[in-house]
RNA sequence: GCUCCCUUCGUCUAGCGGUCCAGGACGCGGCCCUCUCAAGGCUGAAACACGAGUUCGAUUCUCGUAGGGAGCGCCA
């Protein structure tokens, strides 16, 4: 069997280290199995999606390197297909209209609250004669009442829950519009997918999926639900409590491949190994291995491979990126050591490339002052006149020359008695 | 409230009945190296939520309890 894989966000925001990491799942197991991996935007909430989020997905995965072989596939484009498929479960009487209005159903659940039950749909439309006039009604899903679904979670194993459990659930809105549980079936099964990878709080809608399923005559796909991350208190990583979107870890002077390597070790494992290239991870990784319970988010962690990285990564790839933020800090590199050199030198010193970038603005400062060719005659006021003193008061300021860096910042840090952060 | 799910050092995890007075990593402490800061080397403290049961033997299996999470929308 071809695995085929898909990443389904909703555009209604950045994509998150949560989003990212089941992006990064369920494209290594696709990648693992020489399979597919699909990118299915699901932006049938016309009220909340917006193109900005789409760009902001977009613009994340590129920067993880998370490249997709289909899509990005809009639900907002197949309307029709799914009417037509709401159309086919009418007909087979799998569907049914309802013309509850919304104030009753809230009474309904409201009652059922206070009595302690599970609020659900009471099935008041289920085998009605008179259709009351007046009233665009919604489509209800039939679910069967009796007997249970069982499946067996990639991650959690097996999982049942009794169908009168369930209710049910409304497919299409009175404008026809479908709604999430009905889309996603109809899309993973359109599209052939054959494992179905996202985060655990769907695990409770998969029963009802399945559901849909067998009413469409469609074999369910293999699920695999990954359990959320939390922040790094613990707490659970909400969008106003410390989520980030993955372009400000990138702001934030993080290498992809230390986020991606973070990311896959965050619930998954391989034995004692910390450190995994993209291609180990596609050799290594297997969603069965994947942990289930939530885990937090630990900021020093990252820090540490990062900074990993940045030492280990050919020098020329790191400047790439390093360069990225000698401009976003508007840091001119024009005369100055090669950057590969800085990250040679500084590498081991910072964190990530931001602070590498602002600590080593000084030294291109200094260079662009003291270019041994030109600016002996015009030091740039403003910016050499603190470096000329600390300079001068290393003795530095008479035999400067464009030397070895590293030499001139172990000088001036020594003087300091302070790392190079403190200059 | 109801249903489903989760539970090993502060954090990420190894462990798939005896190899565990529980191993690795980040972080933290100490020592070494060193003109500073880092980096590096060595080293230390630090965990099986609790209670029953199964078993000759439970971190590992079962059931409870406690704690935590998710879902219960004409959101996805």
């Amino acid at each position: 069997m071809t695995i085929r894989t898909r990443f389904a966000p909703s555009p209604t925001g950045f994509l998150h280290v949560g989003g990212a990491r089941t992006a990064l799942f369920g494209w290594l197991q696709a990648r693992a199995g020489q399979g597919t991996f699909i990118l299915r935007i699901e932006d049938t909430d016309l009220e909340r999606s917006t193109p900005e989020s789409v760009q902001a997905i977009l613009d994340g995965m590129a920067w993880l390197g998370l490249d997709y072989d289909e899509g990005p596939i809009f639900q907002t484009q197949r309307f029709e297909r799914y009417a037509q498929v709401v159309q086919k479960l009418l007909d087979e009487d799998k569907a049914y209209h309802c013309f509850c209005s919304k104030e009753c159903l809230q009474a309904l659940r409201e009652q059922q609250m206070k009595d302690g039950d599970k609020p659900r749909y009471n099935g008041k439309c289920r085998h009605l004669e008179a259709i009351p006039e007046g009233i665009d009604p919604v489509v209800r899903f039939r679910n069967p009442h009796s007997g249970k679904v069982v499946f067996e979670d990639l991650i959690r194993g097996r999982i049942s829950i009794s169908n009168d459990e369930l209710d049910d659930l409304i497919i299409a809105r009175p404008d026809g519009s479908p709604t999430y549980n009905f889309t996603v079936v109809v899309d993973d099964m359109d599209m052939g997918i054959t494992h179905v990878i996202r985060g655990d709080d769907h695990i409770n809608n998969t029963p009802r999926q399945i559901n849909i399923y067998r009413a469409l005559a469609a074999e369910p796909p293999i699920f695999a639900h990954v359990p959320m991350i939390l922040g790094d208190d613990g707490a659970r990583l909400s969008k106003r409590h410390g989520a980030l979107g993955v372009m400000q870890y990138r702001d934030d002077g993080y290498l992809a491949p230390a986020l991606l390597n973070y990311l896959v070790r965050l619930g998954w494992s391989h034995g004692d190994q910390e450190v995994f290239s993209v291609d180990e991870m596609v050799e290594l990784f297997d969603i069965r291995d994947v942990n289930r319970k939530a885990s937090a988010f630990n900021t020093e962690k990252l820090n540490w491979l990062n900074q990993h990285y940045m030492k280990n990564l050919p020098a020329g790839e790191v400047a790439e990126q390093l360069a990225w933020h000698f401009s976003d800090q508007g840091i001119s590199t024009a005369s100055g050591p090669a950057l590969e050199d800085v990250v040679g030198v500084q590498a081991e010193r910072v964190k990530s490339l931001k602070e590498m970038a602002a600590q080593s603005r000084v030294f291109f400062e200094a260079y662009e002052a003291f270019d041994p060719n030109a600016a002996k005659k015009h030091l740039r006021p403003v910016a050499a006149e603190p470096l000329e003193a600390v300079l001068k008061n290393l003795q530095l300021l008479d035999d400067w020359s464009p030397g070895p860096l590293h030499a001139v910042i172990d000088r001036v840090a020594a003087e300091l008695k302070v790392g190079m952060g403190k200059v």
